[in-house]
RNA sequence: GGGCCUGUGGCGGAAUUGGCAGACGCAGCGGACUUAAAAUCCGCCGGGGUAAAACCCAUGUGGGUUCGAGUCCCACCAGGCCCA
């Protein structure tokens, strides 16, 4: 019965385009209206289906869309696909089946079952990530970024993206000195000065150099970067897809290999990316996350020169970084990532008094320890390299340890140890009898190790008595004019790897010449169509080949064919490999969306501002799980189409919600370990519940948990459909709780909502003749009630609270028999964002032919929302003692005195003082008496 | 180890942001209708206490601020998420 009349209506809306939104400049467009963008996350399409956490989401703005439509705005409410993805490209290698069939059948299974739904979705704006259409635009904004360079100095000092012709054009012509990218991480740990180094003269300089520079300073470059390569496997894997060195699938050796891959230098966006989060409405938490993402610290970069053995000085120095410059005085000793150049030389060198092999040994064992190992606080490791330094700002001589606790990856992979002030250092010291001093004068009664708070500095010489910001900027000051330090941020954001070693991704448009050298595919011949593949078995091979360098027709080119600039177009080419990452076509489909059939462009000028106006997006809701990367990510390619004239707001999504996660229940052990539910009986009553699983008979305790496949816990919104229809289902999950709040899925909760749905079929209808039926008069309560509903609805959907807007419902269908036409109009417009189906259908028998959903939300007379006398609450001394009846608008005086007139209250208060009387006019009466 | 969040009946959750704790739904109990069941409708539903009231206790625990605390502050306990 719901199902029919629910498909009846999803019909119907399909063929009526009712939830299309025309754009600017198109018939229909009614440009009076404001704009609503309203966005739902990027759904990967999964063999498996949707899951009832999808539609918790798309509910929740489908409800806002169809209120806000009827509220008088052009609402913007696409959905597509991210559809490029491992899944499909595993299956492959299993069956050989192309990953496009599988995932076009997935996306076909997705759609049906979100068609269900009944959401308000603008279908014809419809795409995928895999479609040539779209990722043509992928590979577009590649290039564009290929063709970029950030400049620092642009935008008043706050850095913003270049065309890289114009950076060649200020070297050409003499304007900016050629030099390489001194922020440059492929070059960092090089040698050179933090100013980096002049190469000359343009004009003096080869070919091979002048590329090099212009590269350092390219926004995509190519870099040297380490993947989990599995030989046995053919491919490259992810951190989690390797355990113990073994592959997680089959358990097949993975090395650690070298590999040249795409980079993006986001880190020279960190300072923007971080402020940009001032401007935006997103969760604090999420905000939060993002910043320590990005984590941008203070600090300085010091030189300590290195003494060889002998005493030998050779000029080189070990740069450090610290966040603590004003401690330097207490630097006892030093420490280095055991990957560090340092620590080769030193075994290269042999220093004396070094066990040779005792450090070459801790070198392996620590390199192979994962960063999680490494920085968790336990037992301290380490050997001495048998290198001393010298203090650049004592003069004193200090040896350098390496260690696990330091990390490659983070500022230069050494640090001074301050162990008076640093507890990791402290605990070092410790361990290995190294000295220590306190440079920062502890508060009195302090009996801790090392001590991190403020203080005076002591046995610091020139910083004696500053505290630490003064400290800190009196040594900076000095170690600059002497030039063995210079102060510097640092990040622990790092580039962004942008290339996998696969097939199911959207092809680079770089091709590589005979020299090696890269080149971008020109904006006329994208897309780069991903070629077929006669089978997609991975070649087991011990240097990293992705999957698609199978594809030897379509990698040896030319460069005409190609259609690359700047080369002869017979000369031979072959193409780049390695494929995108699943983020890049989330990156920018929230664009794509305001104009999404567009050949010209990625996003036409009219329907840019216009939709992507104020602010950009103006409700984002989706899971935490994206809070960093998917939006970081987003976000940074966004400012850089901002930056190039592309796009005009500075941030793409100006509020976003988090919606929280549907669990289920399932069974625990005493040991804490998980049992699926069909492995658990209940031998108990239903009162007195006891679970035993049922292999073992042991007890297990019932639990929330996350749905799994592995826990049998999952639930299947089609099947809930069939059973219910999809009205209750979206009142159900709306109904739940708080949308950001995580709730337990309880199959046996429907049926409330199921019974809301009949009562309001049978409150607007004649269950005998199936006509509607219709109150004779105007019942003044159910009129104030609906009223009230009206106001309680809008305002409960402004502020997302479905739970509390549904309760008003019940409310109000609790006090309602019948209704006159009129009301029921007024009803069925209040109920529609929630339950479209029914509400289409009690919209026609009321007579319309146009959909409810272009109807006007209804309004309430606010005299309605007030009753003539209200019960308020008399306290004694903030104990509830009694009630009266009054006006809502009652004056304090007259509340006051009616309540010392109340008869019980006179018992309380005999023979007492009344001290104070708090009056709140319209809430209550406290009388404060003994 | 650091940061953030959460803790309210048997269950999911409300509570105008400091003002009657438990709206609304589920489950349960009692009743009506029915030959019966389902569905539907009516009533009850935190604990103690009482003939019924009064009253007492109650928002993880302990303290504090306040006329008044689920809400604010401090400490602790438990669970979750993120970072390390």
């Amino acid at each position: 019965m719901a199902g029919q009349i629910e498909t009846r209506w999803q019909q119907w809306w399909a063929e009526q385009g009712t939830y299309q939104q025309p754009n600017p400049g198109e018939p229909g467009f009614d440009a009076s209206r404001p704009k609503y963008y309203a966005l739902d996350m990027f759904p990967y399409p999964s063999g498996a289906g949707l899951h009832v956490g999808h539609p918790e989401g798309y509910t929740a703005t489908d409800i806002i869309c169809r209120y806000k439509k009827m509220q008088g705005f052009n609402v913007l409410h696409p959905m597509g696909w991210d559809a490029f993805g491992l899944p499909a490209e595993q299956y492959a290698i299993q069956t050989g089946i192309h990953p496009e069939i599988t995932t076009k059948t997935a996306i076909d299974n997705f759609r049906r079952q979100l068609q269900r739904f009944g959401f308000c979705y603008d279908w014809s704006r419809e795409f995928g990530t895999i479609d040539p259409d779209y990722y043509k635009w992928t590979q577009w904004i590649f290039v564009k970024i290929y063709h970029s360079w950030f400049d620092p100095e642009a935008d008043g000092g706050k850095g913003k993206a270049r065309p890289i012709n114009e950076l060649i054009q200020e070297f050409v012509d003499g304007t900016r000195k050629v030099k390489l990218n001194p922020d440059a991480a492929e070059y960092a740990g090089a040698g050179d000065l933090p100013d980096g180094t002049d190469a000359g003269d343009w004009e003096t300089l080869d070919t091979e150099t002048r590329k090099a520079v212009v590269d350092s300073y390219r926004l995509a470059y190519l870099s040297q970067q380490t993947v989990n390569w599995c030989p046995k496997l053919g491919t490259a894997l992810a951190n989690e897809e390797v355990i113990d060195g073994k592959s997680e699938r089959g358990g097949f050796p993975v090395f650690r290999k070298p590999l040249r891959q795409w980079m993006f230098r986001i880190t020279s966006y960190a300072d923007r990316l971080l402020d940009g989060l001032s401007d935006v409405d997103w969760p604090n938490s999420t905000k939060t996350q993002q910043a320590e993402w990005i984590g941008r610290s203070e600090g300085a970069e010091v030189d300590f020169p290195i003494l060889m053995p002998g005493g030998l000085d050779l000029g080189e120095k070990l740069r450090i970084f610290t966040t603590r410059p004003d401690t330097i005085y207490g630097a006892t000793y030093m420490v280095v990532a055991p990957e560090h150049p340092l620590v080769e030389m030193a075994i290269e060198s042999e220093p004396e008094g070094v066990d040779i092999k005792r450090l070459t040994n801790y070198v392996e064992w620590a390199k192979n320890r994962s960063d999680v190992e490494r920085q968790e606080n336990k037992e301290k490791t380490g050997v001495a390299i048998g290198i001393n330094v010298t203090n650049p700002v004592t003069g004193k001589e200090i040896p350098v340890w390496t260690a696990d606790y330091v990390m490659m990856g983070y500022g230069t992979g050494a640090i001074m140890a301050v162990p008076g002030q640093d507890q990791r250092d402290w605990d070092f010291a410790t361990e290995f009898d190294l000295p220590i001093v306190r440079t920062v004068q502890p508060p009195e009664g302090f009996d801790g190790e090392a001590y991190t708070g403020d203080g005076p500095a002591i046995n610091s010489d020139m910083l004696d008595g500053l505290h630490i910001n003064e400290a800190k900027a009196k040594i900076i000051a000095w170690m600059t004019e002497k030039k063995v330090g210079a102060s510097k941020v640092n990040y622990k954001l790092r580039d962004w790897l942008f290339s996998r070693q696969r097939y199911w991704g959207e092809p680079f448009p770089i091709v590589f010449d005979e020299r090696g050298h890269h080149h971008a595919v020109g904006e006329e011949s994208l897309p780069v169509v991903l070629p077929p593949l006669a089978d997609y078995q991975p070649v087991e091979s011990d240097t990293p080949q992705p999957l698609l360098a199978k594809a030897e027709d379509w990698i040896n080119t030319t460069a005409g064919e190609a259609g690359v600039h700047g080369l002869h177009r017979d000369e031979q080419v072959r193409r780049e490999t390695n494929t995108m990452p699943g983020w890049a076509g989330s990156c920018w489909y929230y664009l794509r969306y305001c104009d999404s059939k567009n050949s010209e462009k990625l996003i036409g000028e009219d329907a840019e501002s216009y939709w992507m106006g104020e602010g950009g997006v103006d409700l984002y809701i989706g899971g935490n799980e994206h809070a960093v990367l998917h939006l970081l990510y987003a976000r940074f390619w966004h400012m850089i189409l901002f930056d190039l004239g592309i796009v005009h707001s500075a941030e793409p999504f100006r509020k976003l919600f988090h919606q929280g996660m549907i669990t289920s229940m399932a069974y625990q052990r005493g040991d804490k370990s998980l049992v699926p539910v069909d492995e658990v009986e209940n031998r108990g009553s239903e009162e007195q519940p006891s679970y035993i699983e049922v292999a073992t008979g042991a007890p297990v305790e019932k639990i929330i948990a996350k749905m799994s496949k592995s826990l049998k816990n999952v639930i299947n919104p089609d099947e809930v459909i069939e059973d219910y229809g999809a009205d209750t289902f979206r009142l159900y999950e709306m109904y739940m709780g708080p949308l950001e709040a995580s709730k337990p899925w309880s199959t046996r909760d429907i049926v409330g909502l199921y019974r809301l749905l009949q009562k309001i079929w049978r409150l607007c209808i004649d269950e005998e003749s199936g006509e509607l039926r219709f109150a004779d008069a105007v019942d003044d309560a159910t009129e104030k009630q609906l009223h009230r509903m009206i106001a309680k609805v809008g305002e409960d959907i402004e502020k997302l609270s479905f739970n509390t807007a549904i309760a008003a419902v019940f409310e109000f269908i609790n006090v309602a028999k019948s209704l006159t036409q009129s009301q029921m109009e007024r009803f069925v417009k209040t109920i529609s964002p929630f339950t479209p189906h029914v509400s289409e259908e009690l919209w026609h028998k009321l007579g319309h032919d146009d959909s409810v959903a272009t109807s006007d939300w209804p309004t309430y007379d606010e005299a309605m929302l007030v009753d003539d006398e209200i019960e308020i609450p008399i306290q004694v001394m903030g104990k509830l003692r009694s009630k009266m009846y009054a006006a809502p608008d009652t004056d304090a005086k007259t509340l006051e005195t009616m309540a010392l007139a109340d008869e019980r209250i006179r018992e309380l208060i005999e023979g007492k003082t009344v001290r104070k009387v708090v009056v709140v006019p319209g809430r209550l009466v406290n009388i404060v008496a003994n």
